[in-house]
DNA sequence: TTTTTAAATAGAAACGTTTCGGTGAAACGA
DNA sequence: TCGTTTCACCGAAACGTTTCTATTTAAAAA
């Protein structure tokens, strides 16, 4: 392993100078840096990370929390991500799972970004007390100087589908939660409860999702079992969506005409589907952004506002209408 | 910041003791090393990855390297690794694009998986001089004992596109190609040439392609303006057909009667195409183990034989059948 | 010529760990 | 009883940098 130690001895200078000339300080005549520039090549010289890491107390790379990378959901805002920290000379790498928690402990980052409910409130302040930023994707955390969050707007999206829903007619809804605990899923909920006790005429069943592919079929088997079309189910992600596609495929079901779906978060694939998926859209690059803009404020001991990403409604063909019965 | 120093201060004991401690070497008697343990809980003590790194010469980290994150295409891969290499001890993480080159540079991993050919072949030797392994997906690197590679069976794939084809009639192909200078494009290509030399009956014609969605409906595009129908399109992977299928979808082209299509990837996306898509599948979980099983063996400083990914076929629709014309 | 200043380099401490080689005391064996 | 071993711990060096504070040398000013 070749250090600066070994082009010293072999230029005749100094370990500082080598160190200097390595990293460009004027101090250093250019003949000299020339010199220890072109030994350190000759050598294959490639520095040591971890000890410049623990000197400069920084390590230039960032580091984004995922709790799954499924789905392709997730690489339009890696990709907002990446560019805005890259530009600013930052390294960017994904983690995934608790495995890689350690990362963040071990303060090998200079700042995180979290979209992970894998991670506790706890641990996430803990890491903020060693004088980390993170901003979070997924829950609210306020008062901390270090913590900057960026959240979906999940009420005004969850409003959306159901206005939307109700204009064409339907009065009864099935609301395909996601997973209990984390902030979306519940704040996707709240908002559904709010909209019907804002509408006493309409009235619904809750059926328990979790976000995967997997809770949308057995949900669409749960609807089928109950016989009862003219309905629209109010779906909290996409993914489930796809799911129930697949069970009602095996059905007589017609989705569109016997029955209406509606999702959230327009991933690619609902835009393939047949028919096209009625969904809640909104832009993950620019989500991506504008938390990676937010960790660089607050790296540079600034405390940016919270921001708050917001919705639109994508037109397909899975929601269709019916007809009030006069009474 | 605290550190062992702040712990043993307050332990009354050396600083080696609380090293140990920490690290739970027997060594330490169990009333200390309480003692220890319950100071660090106290002072909010997180070690320093960079000085442990810098002491240990090792990260216990390993890097996974994608040239993007797009087309959910790799999740499934990752998972593969992550699954393996969690086992093992080890954090994972996974990069993209050049700005994360640094990071296998500066040897702050203790290995590396490499899919993404912005790497150039050199730069990998000159990591491997380091004596940090790599398991390669995407070239062919002998002769390197530092070195596994886990190549997809790229040959055998196109041989059963093609023959599928061929036995359902067809004797004119688009060959839609890859970005050339990459692995698996050009060893598709050469498979398409190997077919066509030893099926002088057939008659093809080369379109090219870079993977890309946009890609695949500027060929369909292309193959419309020639006005031939009864052609089977072989396309290097399924991104670009959907590209294919979005632009025959505004046509009055239908896939899989009029005009004919295989992909190669079996994405996702694929089994929701309408038709749904005849592709070449592998399984991307047993890709990923495999390399991280070789990884490890060459960290455990084995050198493991090179492997092979095996594809089969999925039928699906859109690859018709054609009645050959008595002559 | 001598003194002052600037430029270029050297030396050494520090970053926070790990780990090797002690060391004193208690326990043990003969 | 005295030497030997074991146990629990300590001290210090080392890992490869960065960076603060000298020091040397040459040029400029006096």
């Amino acid at each position: 392993m070749v250090t600066i130690k070994d082009i010293a001895k072999r230029a005749n200078v100094s370990i500082s100078t080598v160190s200097y000339a390595l990293n460009g300080n004027p101090i250093i005549s250019e003949e000299t840096r020339e010199r220890v520039l072109s030994i350190a090549k000759e050598l294959d010289y490639v520095p040591n990370g971890a000890a410049r890491n623990l000197k400069r107390k920084k390590s230039e790379i960032i580091g984004i929390f995922l709790s799954t990378f499924s789905g392709s959901f997730y690489s339009r805002l890696i990709e907002g991500m990446e560019e805005t920290l890259f530009q600013a000379g930052y390294s960017v790498v994904v983690c995934n799972g608790r495995n890689s928690q350690r990362l963040l402990e071990d303060r090998m980052l200079d700042g995180a970004i979290i979209l992970d409910h894998d991670f506790s409130d706890e641990m996430l302040m803990k890491y903020t007390t060693q004088k980390q930023p993170i901003v979070v994707l997924d829950r609210k955390m306020d008062n901390n100087p270090l913590v900057s969050q960026v959240l979906l707007d999940n009420e005004g999206g969850i409003m959306h589908a159901l206005e939307y829903s109700y204009a064409r007619g339907f009065r009864f809804f099935y609301i395909l939660t996601g997973p209990a605990g984390t902030h979306d899923a519940d704040m996707r909920f709240k908002a559904a409860k709010d909209f019907f006790s804002d509408h006493p005429e309409a009235t619904y069943e809750v059926v328990d999702g979790d976000f995967t592919k997997r809770s949308g079929a057995r949900a669409a088997a749960y609807i089928v079992s109950k016989g009862l079309k003219d309905a629209a189910i109010i779906s909290f992600n996409d993914e489930m969506v796809i799911g129930m596609y697949d069970y009602f495929n095996q059905t007589t079901y017609a989705i569109g005409e016997d029955i209406h779906v509606i999702g959230f978060d327009n991933i690619e694939l609902s835009g393939y589907l047949n028919p096209r998926l009625t969904t809640i859209n909104y832009s993950l690059e620019d989500w991506g952004k504008i938390a990676a803009k937010n960790l660089l404020a607050l790296i540079a001991g600034k405390k940016p506002e919270n921001q708050i990403i917001y919705t639109s409604i994508v037109e397909g063909g899975s929601m269709g209408r019916i007809v009030l019965q006069p009474h």
